[in-house]
RNA sequence: GGCCACGUGGCGGAGUGGUUACGCAGCGGUCUGCAAAACCGUUUACACCAGUUCAAUUCUGGUCGUGGCCUCCA
């Protein structure tokens, strides 16, 4: 079966066609660098190394371009910066806060165990035109501008939602259906309500650029629609997300992208996943139950333990990536679960073929549900491989088991000691020593699983306690 | 108020106009010095009300409920 996506443009699953397959281009918006990612933003970041796995895997390895984007220029980083540095230039707070939370940001998906795109740019790079002519936000502006779709008024660049006659397809929201007033705010030098701004001006004491329209920067939107073409082109094949960025942000997008460059299309198929909450409820932090990715990865404060990355990713993939999910501690207990049991199944393996089955759900818009179900139908080796391309199974086993055993503070060549122990006892029927060794490593957390190899002889293997 | 998703067994979560999803948990069994693990078997389902149909969990309409967007929150 060919892969089908659903496009959240056309609201359909259709077949995936790539412009060019040799050249597979998908872009998904990365973060803003100013805090800790939370669990939250790790699902676009999942989801989407899934689907850059299985492009990989179906059109090979060097055909596919996927670009995310980084951040760095932001109102809400300027206010962690006077907030976190307040005794240093604000540019510099500013390199502080984005440089540190960027590296954050890397640590925590690679934990995850997603593999890095093939560019990650950032935003600051892109505002002023550049010395290799990859688009950028000034002059895509002045595009804009040229093309009668922006105007400047009070001090700022707005685009003119009325110059383009279809805005508003992706989300379902007609400009005459809008009803201005309540909500949006009317701002007196805006023509229309729904107009939004590409440049700012900056005061002195703000982050800015020396642009035609005086010192200043750059509306959220338009940097995405000038990295795009910069690493994809005018027109790509997948643009990716979260829901919530439908509209504006990608809304708006589409409106800059086509505008400045004259074309039908920015992306052929808008990708979205769905929101996560946590224990049923909203994840806020007025609630408390804000959970950020390096807190499940390093800290005890969810569910009173470490978590593996790998954990947290299979936790995420049990849920189809367009449905909601909700992120229980229950969720990731059964996640490690089948993980013991998979790596136990593959044992020391090596991958052989992917299964077609899992390959199959995949393709169908990427349904992981169903390619894990079919998981567990697989031989060793082909479980291995069909793993893979969701960025499972990707340690041998005894790295899962050591990492697991670091996490819970439990010193492996110990533990190996103690099972020497006890299968001496065991060979001289001393089943009182057997057993207290055996308790001794349960109030450790290390449960004992006897079995037998292909020879039949005895053997012992060990896991943390579930 | 406008727009958009979604409601499956104890839990997670696929799918289908008539046939076992799958996983976890539970229960029974095999194995084991005893356990654990593993393996085998197995119980519980499609929010509610109408309609279409020989047949609906699956299609249509309505009701109720949950969630999202409508101010830069993935």
């Amino acid at each position: 079966m060919e892969l089908r996506l659903y496009d959240t443009l056309t609201k359909e699953k259709r077949v995936f066609t790539p412009l060019d397959p040799s050249n597979v281009r998908m872009y998904v918006c990365g973060p803003t660098v100013y805090d800790f990612a939370h669990i939250g933003n790790a699902r676009p970041v999942i989801v989407f190394d899934v689907l850059f796995r299985l492009l990989r895997h179906i059109y090979g390895a060097g055909h596919v371009t996927y670009v995310r984007n980084i951040t760095d220029v932001d109102d809400k980083i300027n206010d962690r910066a006077a907030r976190d540095f307040p005794g240093l230039p604000l540019n510099e707070a500013i390199r502080k806060v984005t440089e540190k939370t960027a590296e954050q940001f890397q640590a925590d998906v690679a934990a995850l165990g997603c593999l890095p795109p093939t560019h990650q740019p950032r935003a600051t790079e892109f505002v002023l035109p550049r010395a290799d002519g990859k688009t950028d936000m000034v002059t895509l502006i002045k595009q804009l501008i040229a093309r009668g779709h922006a105007y400047e008024a009070g001090g700022e660049v707005l685009f003119d939602v009325q110059s383009m006659p279809d805005y508003g397809m992706l989300s379902g929201r007609r400009l005459d259906e809008q009803k201005p007033g309540a909500r949006v705010a009317v701002d007196a030098h805006k023509k229309n309500p729904a107009d939004f701004v590409l440049w700012k001006q900056s005061s002195e004491n703000e982050p800015g650029w020396d642009s035609p329209w005086g010192r200043g920067r750059p509306g959220w939107h338009i940097e995405c629609s000038a990295m795009s073409s910069a690493y994809l082109g005018d027109i790509f094949d997948i643009h990716g997300g979260g829901l919530d960025l439908i509209f504006p942000h990608h809304e708006n997008e589409i409106a800059q992208s086509r505008c400045a460059h004259g074309t039908h299309a920015m992306a052929n198929t808008w990708m979205h996943n769905g929101f996560l909450q946590v224990e049923g409820e909203k994840m806020s932090k007025s609630l408390g139950n804000f959970v950020t990715i390096n807190e499940l990865l390093t800290t005890e404060n969810f569910g009173g333990r470490k978590w593996p990355g790998e954990v947290l990713r299979l936790a995420m993939l049990k849920t189809h990536y367009r449905q909601p999910i909700d992120w229980t501690v229950q969720g990731l207990h059964d996640a490690e679960k089948t993980l013991d049991r998979w790596y136990d199944a593959v044992g020391e393996n090596e991958a052989g073929r992917a299964s077609t089955d899992v390959i199959e759900a995949l393709n169908d818009d990427m349904n992981t549900p169903k390619a894990i179900a079919e998981l567990h139908r697989l031989s060793p080796e082909v479980l291995k491989a069909s793993a893979k391309i969701l960025g499972l199974l990707t340690q041998t086993r005894a790295q899962w088991q050591v990492n697991r055993a670091v996490e819970l503070g439990v010193d492996g060549d110990a533990v190996e000691a103690f099972i020497r122990a006890r299968a001496e006892a065991r060979a001289r029927k001393d089943f009182r020593e057997s057993d207290r060794i055996r308790d001794e490593l349960a109030a450790m957390g290390v449960v004992l699983k006897d079995g037998r190899d292909a020879d039949g002889k005895p053997v012992t293997t060990w896991e943390i306690a579930r």
